[in-house]
RNA sequence: GGUUCCGUAGCUCAGCUGGAUAGAGCAACGCCCUUCUAAGGCGUGGGUCGAGCGUUCGAAUCGCUCCGGAAUCACCA
């Protein structure tokens, strides 16, 4: 049983036994003594002062003293005004220890037949350009989200859906027609994404010339853009498009195998993964039938013009439109479809959609629209919102120039990883290039991964080039590192063929606060998975590195003379491993075997 | 204007189901490598938790009002 169900009950039955008074668990407030005071764990006696009559200080003296007595677990208890701070005997934590490295699998919860189905979309790119930053913190949230209610015991379906139809590619595609003297990504040396990227910006660019030519002559800018031939070509394009022309269906599916190689490298390298891909082209023309389906039923309703319209008055929210008058689908019929088609593909129990906070409303109208269409998981839908990502210029504009390439950035990453080490010297001596890259690789990468991880997801959040990522203080490789020592030390360990011989009878504070924070795990787990908080998790695994990396400086291990507190050292060094390195999974941030 | 979210140290962020003197990291300054990894440890300085009122034994945390910032309210996606 866990510790802290232990003390409370006991607390329970003190209350009962002292005051007869009966109070339920949920009423005992039991926190993590502070580190200013000696103790482990606290109990807030405020709370009880209307049943026991008396000052604080005497109430919390006397469930002290009553808990020293009945209950063994605890060792001493001191009062501070009306808290009780009680400390836990050393037996206790030793054994704790125990049981923790033997679950090999400490805090993750088993996934089973039974388990309920969760499935998590997020990524969800535009196939003419490629990923930026924004899709980098998406993706990583996403990712480590879908990990997360994994180890609570859910079965997690992790999927994408890829906006491959529009506008927006028709753009990219008539550039290329027109300028592209037929490159490709292999006669180029672009990845796919990026090329389709250029093109798009190419379109703009001779756009923008259109207009304002098209505005020396007279027109005003809405004039402009009505007349352009550029847009008319690439409206022209999307019907063609629509109707199935061989010929532009030809080029828009090279044009996207193109941006999918790209996407998957990236994706790789990042290392996130779907289950399953959904595709726009496919699920919008299933979203207008299931629209016009609701129409039949009187779900939705048609207006003159023929656009049919949801009427969310009722739920307190506006008329929303879901097809246009031409009988085309908006945005919201296209994930009316892609939910349906979804639903026919898996038993889905719960919906997960990982996308900026920008579509607040969206979502809030989605769910309405899903549970009046009978989904029976549309009204539970969560939206996991995220802030947008800043940079210190402000918002990221394409056309500006101001967005951060993600492939560009991960780039970066390893390359001030690799210089990093190079100035610390020494750093990865006696290994092969290629395992000194791989370990640049993880920590340009776990320096990213764990920035953009550790601050909560809801916020907007500043990332600054040039001074956000840094290598030092609460950041990914100070995590990355301390796993890197625990595992230095368990090798050295095993090298000097050290075995476990008996458990000390008393240890550290520091050893007991650490073993606290190991026994934490589970519920961090569980909190995170409750929250959709990836940075729970992120936090979590700092303060333990911190904790460790203090024990570390003070205590010697490997150097112990006593052979029981070098056993038990060892024990709590592999186990702090353990736990980093799973947090870390969690995260989808590796972890180096050394650094 | 309506709705939603955010405002904590110079900077980036924790803490928020109410609990002790509000915490980290960065930046600044000062110590510590003959020791299992110094990408580390220790220390100093730095705060009217946007403002006010209320709830109460107790408020950064809950409620209301205001002030600042962001998003959204499209026959765009």
């Amino acid at each position: 049983m866990n510790i802290e169900t232990i003390l409370t009950n006991s607390i329970v039955e003190a209350i009962k036994s002292l005051y007869n008074h009966e109070t339920s668990p949920e009423k005992i407030q039991l926190q993590k003594t502070r580190k200013e005071f000696e103790g482990d764990f606290t109990l807030v006696v405020f709370p009880f002062l209307q049943v026991s009559r008396k000052r604080p200080e005497d109430t919390a003296q006397e469930i002290g003293t009553y808990l020293a007595a009945n209950q063994p677990v605890i060792s001493s208890f001191n009062v501070v005004k009306g808290f009780l701070n009680l400390a836990i005997a050393p037996g206790y934590w030793i054994e704790l220890l125990q049981n923790i490295d033997n679950d090999e699998k400490w805090g993750i919860t088993p996934v089973t037949e039974q388990s309920p189905l969760v499935m998590v979309e997020y990524s969800s790119p535009n196939t003419n350009k490629p990923l930026h930053l924004g899709h980098i913190r998406n993706n990583l949230l996403g990712y480590a989200l879908s990990n997360i209610i994994a180890a609570n015991g859910n079965k997690v379906v992790k999927t994408n859906i890829v906006n491959d139809r529009g506008i927006h590619i028709c753009k990219s595609m008539l550039a290329w027609q027109k300028w592209g003297n037929g490159e490709t990504p292999a006669s180029s040396g672009k990845k796919g994404d990026h090329l389709i990227g250029d093109y798009y910006v190419a379109f703009d660019k001779h756009y923008k010339a259109e207009l304002t030519e098209l505005m020396e002559k007279g027109m005003s800018k809405e004039e402009a853009e009505a007349a352009s031939p550029l847009m008319a070509e690439a409206r022209e394009m999307l019907v063609k498009w629509e109707a199935g022309d061989k010929e532009v269906r030809a080029l828009w599916e090279q044009m996207n195998n193109w941006v999918y190689e790209g996407f998957d490298e990236t994706y790789k390298r990042l290392g996130v993964d779907f289950d399953k891909i959904y595709y726009e082209s496919d699920t919008y023309l299933v979203g207008k039938e299931t629209v016009l389906g609701g129409l039949e039923k009187g779900i939705f309703y048609r207006r003159p013009d023929d656009s049919v319209w949801a009427d969310l008055s009722g739920d307190g929210l506006d008329e929303k439109l879901l097809l246009r008058s031409d009988g085309t689908s908006v945005y919201m019929t296209q994930d009316i479809g892609t939910a349906q088609l979804r639903f026919r593909d898996y038993p889905i129990d719960k919906m997960v959609y990982v996308v900026g906070n920008e579509q607040n409303y969206h979502f809030q109208v989605l769910s309405l629209l899903l549970d009046k269409l009978g989904f029976s998981w549309g009204k539970g839908l969560v939206h996991f919102s995220y802030g947008m990502v800043e940079l210190p210029e402000g918002k990221m504009k394409s056309r500006e120039g101001t967005v951060v390439d993600a492939d560009d950035l991960m780039d970066e990453m390893i390359a001030t990883a690799r210089e990093t080490s190079q100035e610390l010297g020494g750093k990865l001596d006696g290994l092969t290039p290629e395992e000194a890259a791989d370990i640049n690789r993880i920590i340009g990468l776990g320096a990213l991964k764990y920035f953009m991880l550790k601050v909560d997801a809801r916020k907007n959040m500043l990332f600054n080039p040039k001074e956000s990522i840094d290598f030092n203080g609460n950041t990914g490789p100070f995590i990355q590192y301390t796993y890197a020592r625990t595992r230095s030390i368990e090798r050295k360990a095993a090298e000097a063929g050290f075995s476990i011989e008996g458990m000390p009878t008393s240890i550290s504070e520091k050893e007991c606060s650490i073993i606290r924070m190991l026994n934490e795990f589970p519920s961090v787990i569980r909190q995170a998975g409750t929250d959709y908080s990836p940075s729970g998790i992120a936090n979590y695994a700092y303060e333990l590195a911190k904790e460790y990396n203090q024990f570390y400086h003070d205590f010697s291990i490997l150097r112990e003379e006593d052979a029981a507190v070098k056993s038990f050292r060892i024990k709590l060094t592999r186990n702090v491993g353990k736990v980093i390195k799973s947090a870390m999974n969690l995260l989808g941030i590796e972890v180096p075997e050394r650094m």
